[in-house]
DNA sequence: GTCTATAGGCTGATAGAC
DNA sequence: GTCTATCAGCCTATAGAC
């Protein structure tokens, strides 16, 4: 009997954490849309419930908060970004790094326009929830970089320019094309941007960003 | 006694005239921090009125619908954005005109922050407003400089580079300033952005624009 | 032109039956 | 784990006295 009631339970357990991992999912992947189109302030936990195909009362089961979908859905949107930062050692050929980085994240737009979105709208708000990772994670990252093209530049590898603007332009530039993607596609007269596109954009971007560094040659791109 | 009526007729009128223009603007620059920051459907009239320093049914008064007030911001805000259009002539240098262009878009970026993060605002949500003027307006206006930049090339003053992805990517490096101001404080660790700041941003834009397109020398900046 | 009062609807969140 | 019913509060917008 107390077997029985084991294999029970165990299987009661695990059917509540399929379920729970499944609707957990349904409803993040249902917030994602409505805070990138509607910002935090706009989005309603009634759209959500709605996109994910639940009943409203069912998504307060899951998350009590309409904050805490917020934070655990900018939790998923951070690790890539996270990852980004790897890579990008003084050991790197510079031009090698940086075209791969911007490769990256011109993917990364591709791959998570919805993320992007996200991460804009909680920048122009002001950082209410990301305050901290920009004033140490971030901060600390770059402040690193600085170091690194700093040792380059003194190898002669490349100009003496700002690790911090030139990241801060890397990054609006890659982004855009998730972030505004709407005024792309016009600007392109595209009905949706393809492959092409998103090589042509991290091509040019990639040519400004050697070249304002003073770097010369071809170069790989650094996949990680 | 016709005479006296329409003296006082006309003393009403513009009274009522001037009062009505205060209030206008006292509205839409409260509504300008509260778009900028919540977004469409964030916002809520109360803020605005609170911030208008009006009651909430005094700002109905003068605009009908939130809608209203959105459309009349968005008007006030495109004006400069419009202008910034202007110069970037066949009979320009090409540095000069990429450089003043730069300059200038980095200085509405200081000047109108708000205004820049409604715009962004804007396109995240997919230009439900503005959806014409990318299709119009920007479209055409890209064209033209497309043409100016092919003959630039021709006449071997620079590269062959996508005249649409150059601006793209302007825009997103002169408009971040304003768009992320929060993240790029940090990355710099400043308090505030200061001149210096707007400075060296513009210098490296600058710098990575003319460089990308093959443009060496000096270039003095174009005001307009 | 101003402002109180209020309509009518939607919001985030919860209680409690199943 | 699901879902109906419901709460208190806030929302946009308007009516109507002053």
């Amino acid at each position: 009997m107390a077997e029985k009631r084991q294999i029970r339970k165990s299987a009661h357990r695990t059917g509540n954490r399929s379920v729970r991992m499944r609707n957990t999912l349904k409803i993040l992947s249902a917030a994602e849309k409505v805070f990138a189109e509607k910002g935090f302030d706009g989005a309603t936990t009634q759209q959500i419930a709605d996109i994910a195909k639940l009943p409203k009362s069912n998504v307060h089961y899951y998350f009590k908060t309409k904050r805490d979908i917020y934070l655990a859905l900018m939790q998923s949107i951070m690790a890539p970004w996270l990852e980004s930062f790897q890579a990008i050692s003084v050991d790197d050929d510079p031009g090698d790094a940086l075209a791969g980085y911007v490769k990256r994240k011109v993917m990364l737009s591709r791959e998570r326009p919805l993320a992007s979105r996200i991460f804009a709208n909680e920048m122009i708000r002001g950082a209410p929830v990301l305050s901290d990772f920009l004033r140490n994670e971030l901060r600390k990252w770059v402040e690193e970089k600085t170091q690194i093209v700093k040792q380059w530049s003194e190898k002669g590898k490349m100009d003496d320019v700002s690790a911090a603007h030139l990241f801060i332009i890397i990054w609006a530039a890659t982004q855009t094309y998730a972030d505004f993607e709407v005024q792309i596609k016009s600007v392109l007269g595209r009905q949706n941007l393809e492959t092409d596109d998103y090589d042509a954009a991290a091509e040019l971007i990639t040519r400004m960003v050697l070249r304002g560094c003073g770097i010369h040659g071809d170069h790989k791109v650094n996949q990680t």
